[in-house]
DNA sequence: CCCCCCCC
């Protein structure tokens, strides 16, 4: 089978005429020197009448080059192809999105007797390329239409730009993240706006691909094709993220700066504006707000800071422009790819994941001292999915500060890193995107689903905290170590974690009648009358409540410690409520008896408080469980083998 | 021209 070429496709690119997928030859290929960041390729095509050297190969396509599928005499078809000018006036055709058709082999040979295209005529009107040629034109291929109209085919355009899985689910989306259809819907308040979308999310904006024509109204190109080398554009885009104002000083240097991100059909950019550059657009860059943006400095993105899928990133300068865009329909909104909850146990740590969940519970922002001693607020939140699994994210700064878990929000977060801390948590980086009631089909499942019957699940989650599990922050101390390292002798009580076995509990005097009001807890007189009086409460009540307050021995192979627990820990250790035990003792000694019986001897994780108290001048080390865990056997294991190295050094 | 991604 041949495959025919599309003449005159060759003039038609090169003028920014509209040519629909057109079928050309590569003839030559070469890697561009001067350029710095990823390698760029310029090709050299033929229609079979003309020949061009004006292509340059997008950088997402460099992979087809570096494959050796890009080789001379292959035939592709340009299924998207932008033309642009340089700086000095030449126009360049950058080729987007490309298929091979027929490798060098199968093409055996130069196709037809191409001559240079003269690229002197500059530019004449956009015309139609002549049908008048000796071959017919393609049928499958070889569409050519007038100046009119674009060639713009998003669904074919956006193929090879963004693997995400909105997009696979529903090809016809022009915005893989376009306004719900619950547009409107009273629940809404996003505090953080991302789409302020208005009008129909499924009409679609044209991506314009013409040179700009001295005097025309330059027409926008896709994210994708800007590049360092080409000057005279214009983009229109939404902003997604948008910082505060920074200053800095180093030795370069000082001043101030702010950056935003957004995104178009084709992908997304980091801008950056320096100094003067903030004065002049800090308050009119908006999140959420499309904007048309010209004449920026393109240059390779240090990808250590960012995680845009962009190889570039942009500096506005003093001829910059931006212009807000009222007209938006057709530019996406942030683009996630979220991550089930319950999927990310299976992801590796450090991976940049999307995530979005019900925002079930919150702690308090606190402040924390990094390594580096520098302050930050921090707050953790845990999100639920449909999974029913929870993961603990950490938000940091003013995003901590400023976080409102009132009425159970949908969070959504884009780019953050995915931790190992506690089994599997969520950190946020400075390039993450936090939404909160996004405005978003899944934030609208999960409000539904969460408020129907989420919010009864017996949620798991995949953050194992502190007080749920032996984590990896347990302070572990050999009984022996406490005394030895002196701890609790300082200004601060200290806390250690211990695998230890009761030796000995004193069940004479652990239970005591205390006020039965609130959270007292204070021991009450009986004054044989049938009445109790709390002496803090300065009450008589006609009952009490019992409360367990246990002094027991604990000892691991090395030494030995008494030991406090009171009514929580005391109840876990063992196994009885202190209201049963009480009726316990009043009715049935043998069967109280029993309960020590059987609680003397187990092993147990406890994690303790330990303090010097001084009493008429007298100190002593008191030592108070906090809480007592199961053994997890694996745990003790290591435990045991750490402490055995521990005691032969 | 910045570039901080932290803590338990």
């Amino acid at each position: 089978m041949t495959v025919e070429l599309t003449r005159g496709a060759v003039e038609a690119l090169f003028k920014g005429s509209q040519v629909n997928n057109p079928v050309l030859q590569l003839l030559n290929i070469r890697q561009m020197s001067n350029t710095s960041g990823p390698p760029r390729y310029r090709l050299i095509m033929s229609d079979g009448q003309h020949l061009l050297s004006s292509f340059l190969l997008a950088t997402q396509l460099n992979h087809l080059a570096e494959d050796n599928l890009l080789v001379p005499q292959c035939v592709c078809m340009l299924r998207r192809a932008t033309t642009n000018t340089l700086s000095d006036g030449r126009h360049v055709v950058v080729v987007v999105e490309m298929e091979i058709l027929k490798s060098a082999e199968e093409a055996g040979g130069k196709i037809g007797n191409p001559t240079p295209y003269s690229t002197d005529g500059k530019l004449s009107s956009p015309h139609k390329v002549s049908s008048a040629t000796s071959e017919p034109a393609s049928a499958s291929a070889a569409e050519v239409s007038g100046p009119s109209s674009t060639n713009n085919n998003n669904k074919d355009w956006r193929k090879g730009f963004m693997g995400k899985a909105p997009m696979k689910t529903s090809p016809m989306m022009v915005s893989p993240m376009k306004t719900s259809p619950m547009k409107g819907s009273p629940m809404m308040v996003s505090p953080m706006k991302t789409s302020p979308m208005k009008g129909s999310p499924m009409k679609t904006s044209p991506m314009k691909t013409t040179a700009s024509l001295p005097g025309s109204i330059p027409k926008s190109i896709p994210i994708a094709t800007l590049n360092p080398y080409t000057s005279k554009w214009t983009i229109k885009a939404r902003v997604t993220k948008k910082s505060n104002i920074r200053n800095w000083s180093n030795s370069k240097g000082d001043g101030k700066l702010f950056s935003f991100e957004i995104v178009d059909e084709s992908g997304e950019i980091r801008i950056t504006a320096f100094n003067n550059e903030v004065d002049r657009f800090f308050s009119l860059v908006e999140q959420g707000k499309v904007y048309y943006i010209s004449k920026g400095t393109l240059k390779v993105a240090n990808k250590q800071y960012t995680t845009l899928k962009n190889d570039y990133e942009m500096t506005l300068h003093a001829h910059s422009s931006i212009v807000p865009c009222e007209d938006s329909p057709g530019i996406p909104t942030v683009q996630c790819d979220f991550v089930p909850i319950e999927e990310l146990e299976n992801r590796d740590k450090d991976a940049i994941i999307d995530v979005i969940g019900v925002c079930k519970s919150a702690e308090d922002v606190s402040r924390i001292t990094t390594k580096a001693s520098r302050e930050v607020s921090k707050r953790a939140i845990n999100l639920i999915d449909t999974t029913g699994k929870v993961v603990t994210v950490t938000l940091w700064g003013e995003e901590a500060e400023k976080f409102d878990d009132s009425g159970q929000p949908v969070v959504a977060i884009k780019g953050a890193r995915l931790s190992d801390f506690g089994g599997r948590s969520i950190s946020v980086l400075f390039s993450s995107t936090i939404m909160v009631n996004p405005d978003i089909p899944e934030a609208f499942r999960l409000r539904a689903w969460y408020d129907q019957e989420g919010y009864t699940v017996d949620s798991q989650s995949l953050t194992e905290t502190m007080s749920r599990s032996i984590g990896s922050k347990m302070n572990w101390k050999l009984l022996s170590d406490v005394k030895n390292e002196n701890m609790g002798h300082g200004a601060k009580a200290e806390y250690f974690s211990c695998v230890a076995t009761v030796l000995y509990m004193r069940k004479e005097n652990c239970l005591y009648q205390a006020c039965p009001s609130g959270d007292c807890n204070k021991k009450v007189i009986d004054q044989q009358n049938g009445f109790y009086r709390c002496e803090k409460c300065n009450r008589e009540f006609p009952n009490f409540r019992y409360r367990l307050l246990l002094s027991a021995n604990l000892a691991d192979f090395g030494d030995n410690q008494w030991v406090t627990c009171f009514q929580e820990t005391a109840e876990v250790l063992l196994g009885r409520k202190a209201e049963e035990l009480g009726q316990l003792r009043e009715t049935d000694e043998a069967e109280f008896d029993e309960v020590f019986q059987k609680a003397n001897f187990t092993t147990h994780i406890f994690k303790n408080r330990v303090k010097l108290e001084t009493y008429n001048d007298e100190s002593r080390v008191k030592v108070t469980v906090m809480e007592v865990l199961p053994v997890d056997h694996r745990e003790y294991s290591r435990r045991l083998l750490s402490n055995i190295q521990k005691l032969a050094r």
